[in-house]
DNA sequence: ACCTGTGAACCCCTTCACAGCG
DNA sequence: CGCTGTGAAGGGGTTCACAGGT
């Protein structure tokens, strides 16, 4: 087919069949079916095979998608061909938190420096990366051309931060402060609150007591 | 309006507007529009309205709403007048880092107890919380009833770590790890892959790179 | 005059079902 | 016969627009 503008919901889920893709090459595996990948994706195997078709017919009828071949094509549309580089904003437990995290490394993502206001802080290291200033933003993201942004500072200065991070040219930030962080068109913000998940557990936590005290 | 269940996507922002009237009440502020709660919460005020009117008829025609007391129902709807413990499985970099993480306990939700099965670790302390043996896990969900657990284990042992949560007597999950925990219908299980979400960024900008070079 | 609450229209996404190909 | 690719149907969520209350 002939795609253009893919919908967001199935952005949000091409990473997670990247993922099935990335286990079943480890394990060896030369073809899988909408089936086992919608198994292994936690979704249908018609959302699978409509997700899939977004990017262009790379199935083959009776036998399913090559595993290495989807693999590339994937990687490519999501722009994982090469490293992407991660700056972080804010050495607290959050931020010193993730820039040890070997998940973002491992899998593409190298933390290359972590900024901070306070001068304390600056000049130190955490998990072999350095914390910069936070006027060093421009020069790192200058050295870090598409980097990302990661922003781990308390919620009050999170907008401002995330001004400064544009301003130095990011266009994509991963924000973990409980706040909303507007950005001008063209940046891209994903929120992500721990808290706010936990929130939303126990909204359906209780629900299901309730319906069971009812019951 | 008489409510039964409400939508999963209203059911996610409700932490969102939550947060914004507790904002609003600790500058003092005693009623809002949907309006204004709309600008805090980054979304549109019909949306606000839509969502709030599941819960009840709680705001005044030609004023707003009373920041108190949708403070007050928001917070019972949501189960969050009692705090709800958590339990972390898995001490690595991860766990520890959310163990010491003090946005879960000012929000509501402290830290018990951390589990690992690293008998080096265990009787470990990680921020002042416990590091039990896996096999404690039975009894401290005994203890803490209602908890949330969290996974922070390696992929490869995600789901049956969950299912000994489960066995235990969780409801509540909150996935870290980089892979599909499916569990028994009356469980939820919330996914926060943080890779995922920086490869979600990744394809957003470069189709932005790529529709401005084609430009 | 202002702002909520809500039916209705709209739109996007999901699911179905099957034609088409290997 | 099996599995993909995709129109078409269906469902859920968003947005509109206004009636209704203060």
């Amino acid at each position: 087919m002939m795609d253009r503008s893919i919908p967001d919901a199935t952005v949000a889920r091409l990473p997670v069949y990247f993922r099935a893709l990335v286990d079943l090459d480890r394990d060896g595996t030369a073809t899988a079916s909408s089936q086992e990948l919608a198994r292994r994706s936690g979704v249908n195997a018609s959302k699978v095979r409509k997700d899939l078709s977004y990017l262009g017919s790379f199935g083959t009828r009776g036998v399913g998608y090559d595993v290495q071949y989807l693999l590339f094509e994937m990687s490519r549309r999501l722009g994982l061909a090469t490293e992407r580089p991660v700056v972080i904003a804010g050495a607290g437990n959050l931020g010193r938190a993730l820039a040890k995290y070997r998940g973002f490394a491992d899998r593409g993502f190298p933390v290359v420096a972590l900024v901070d206001v306070d001068e304390a802080k600056v000049g130190g290291h955490v998990g072999g990366i350095e914390v910069h200033a936070l006027g060093d933003l421009v020069a790192l993201v200058r050295r870090h051309v598409g980097c990302i942004g990661v922003l781990a500072v308390p919620a009050d200065v999170a907008t401002a931060v995330a001004e400064r991070f544009v301003a130095a040219g990011v266009r994509s930030l991963l924000n973990f402060a409980p706040a909303i962080v507007d950005v001008p068109p063209g940046v891209t913000v994903r929120p992500v609150d721990l808290a706010l998940e936990l929130q939303i557990l126990s909204f359906y936590a209780q629900r299901h007591d309730l319906s069971a005290a009812a019951g």
